[in-house]
DNA sequence: TCTGTTTACCAAGACTGTCTAGGTAACGAC
DNA sequence: GTCGTTACCTAGACAGTCTTGGTAAACAGA
């Protein structure tokens, strides 16, 4: 019964890709692998939810996709962080500094 | 445009009410009030959210509720927070800070 | 008294993002 | 040629929030 890693919080995976993907173009998997590893195995993301959130991403024009070769020798779609990515990063990082920030003053309240 | 307050995280509002019921018995809009005054107007709570959760914390045996007369001598329905919702507290707040720990780690990586 | 405003509760339905559970294809090892 | 792994993909269920609508009662002012 013991859960090593932690479903997502709703309405932060775009922000976490976007991150994954701010240095180097990445595969799907690869980015779901990324951000397990940031977070120290803390975060788990489901195939079932990253793929939903790369056409997401891709739709909104903040990724780019192309299809390549991966490391491993097998075809893979990489993604790139588009430049209105990076903006959609730093406003989504932006936004959850104030809402965390609210978060915790009610729960470190009397 | 200006938007002065941001909506909530998903699955976050049963943790915030379970704390606004903390010390004292309160009503549902004194509820809302109540977490919106201690996150510094950051947060702010629908009702459209805030009943369907207080049924939910309700069910769950975490809060319960009794008629009762607020200080505007409106007919109101008082919350208190159970043993159960006690602990149910502290388990969310510990689940919490462990997930933002995560997001954090990723979001302030390289 | 009646009218409008405020307080307080409540419900229906839409919406959105994640999860579960399935699947395909291609590569490499044996 | 079969098996495990990597990688992508989809459908449908589900849960929590939001939008929008509503009721009732108290009070203030004309």
């Amino acid at each position: 019964m013991a859960k090593e890693k932690t479903d997502l919080v709703y309405g932060t995976l775009d922000m976490l890709i976007l991150k994954a993907l701010q240095h180097d173009p990445r595969h799907g998997l690869a980015i779901a692998d990324r951000i397990e590893q940031m977070s120290k195995d803390i975060l788990r993301v489901e195939q079932g939810s990253l793929y939903p959130a790369l056409y997401r991403l891709e739709a909104q024009g903040w990724i780019k996709a192309e299809w390549g070769v991966s490391d491993n020798n097998r075809k893979a779609r990489y993604y790139t962080l588009t430049t209105a990515g990076r903006k959609q990063l730093a406003a989504e990082k932006e936004h959850w500094s104030r809402i965390t920030k609210g978060i915790n003053l009610v729960l470190s309240g009397a």
